[in-house]
DNA sequence: CCGCCTTTGTTCCTTTGTTCACATGAGTCA
DNA sequence: TGACTCATGTGAACAAAGGAACAAAGGCGG
């Protein structure tokens, strides 16, 4: 019954995941919710809990077997099928991105770079060579569900933004600090390094300000 | 009153602080939690209760005046003094953000880049030159209350980490797609990049799955 | 076959976060 | 000065998430 699973267990589930592949390598067959739980740093009871929205997958008195676990979580995820991914911004962060191993390793394939930088267009990242903005139409048309991942200039987002929609997309990972307006229907989601940078600020200020009382409320 | 405010809360802050600067950036003295909500994707009813958690600092029947929230609202964050980080390992991401503007912009100075490869020590980027990853304890020991951004390779992630804590770092920014144990007092934040992916991955899936119905529950 | 042990799955309760409705109070205009 | 307007600030209802406790169920040993 994948029917209402609550966002905070969607999020958490790539974790799972991925611990339970770095058990699988290593020849494990079996592990208990208190295991998982411990290498993935939740409480065993939150574990079970996410997991039990997916349906029945545990013995009880056993535990969980690796291979099907993984093989459920993926289904659930939509991870049973390659994702093709649109790179656009091949600034700084956007070659990082383009070489970043974490992309391909798990179903997701870079199908295009794009930038509007003359000088960049033709370039070869990886295997893939960066075209001109011009193309977006085109290779969004080619890949159909395809995520973007914007990291463009600033003042360049919004207007990007938009043809990325009007094309069709409606997954969006945005590297670029500001707010973009997106449809309801278009599932957007942020990375914000500045914001993190100051969350952290708050927190090391707080530790200063108060520096005998360890136990602080928020 | 800042006693308590709430995790969600902080987290938001830095979007408002954002957007004032923008205003301010553009002259304008006063806005309303209305306006201010639609430049931050929020409801102005959230805005103005995350607000009151810092105080009563807007006048009603009239709005904000836009350079003092902005002033409050750093001085809450603990963004009225500059904050320095380091950035240990300078790999494609490492590089990346060595780069990123979005650091020095707000309080924020690069104080250092470490790395463990030969080739890289003594490289310059921007206006640093990467250091040998052996001088990470020499380097925390002159920059207290650092803030370590941590984008180093995966398996090297947790000695590292370790490292950092036992000189005396208690916030870092994990860009490191691994579970890393940390005592409770250091403030950990994670980006990762294949997770948000996947969560997207899901989104997209669903949409897939059930095409007709617009207003979905999770 | 029966009781024991282990670990899951679920229920209930507490905490946290969001939304709604409205009281409060500053400015304005007659 | 007094009524009116506007937008803030807050108290209370509601929703989501987290945590603890426990009941259900499979395996195991006698």
């Amino acid at each position: 019954m994948p029917k209402g699973i609550p966002v905070a267990t969607i999020a958490r589930l790539p974790l799972y995941l991925r611990a339970l592949r770095l058990l699988s390598d290593r020849g494990v067959k079996l592990v208990s919710s208190e295991d998982l739980a411990n290498s993935t740093a939740v409480r065993s009871t939150k574990l079970r809990k996410d997991l039990s929205y997916l349906g029945s997958y545990g013995v009880r008195g056993v535990g969980y077997e690796v291979d099907y676990l993984i093989h459920q979580i993926a289904r659930v995820m939509g991870l049973t099928q390659d994702w093709p991914v649109i790179l656009i911004g091949i600034g700084n962060l956007g070659q990082a991105l383009a070489g970043y191993g974490g992309f391909a390793t798990r179903g997701f394939k870079v199908r295009a770079l794009l930038d509007s930088d003359p000088m960049k267009v033709g370039t070869q990242i990886g295997d893939q060579e960066v075209q001109h903005i011009n193309q977006l139409e085109k290779v969004i048309g080619e890949n159909p569900n395809c995520i973007a991942v914007l990291a463009v200039p600033e003042n360049a987002a919004q207007t990007i933004c938009d043809r990325i929609v009007s094309a069709g997309v409606t997954s969006i990972l945005n590297f670029v600090p500001t707010v973009l307006q997106v449809p309801d229907e278009v599932e957007m989601r942020k990375v914000d390094l500045s914001i993190e940078l100051q969350i952290l600020a708050f927190y090391e200020q707080r530790k200063l300000a108060q520096p005998t009382e360890l136990e602080n409320r928020a």
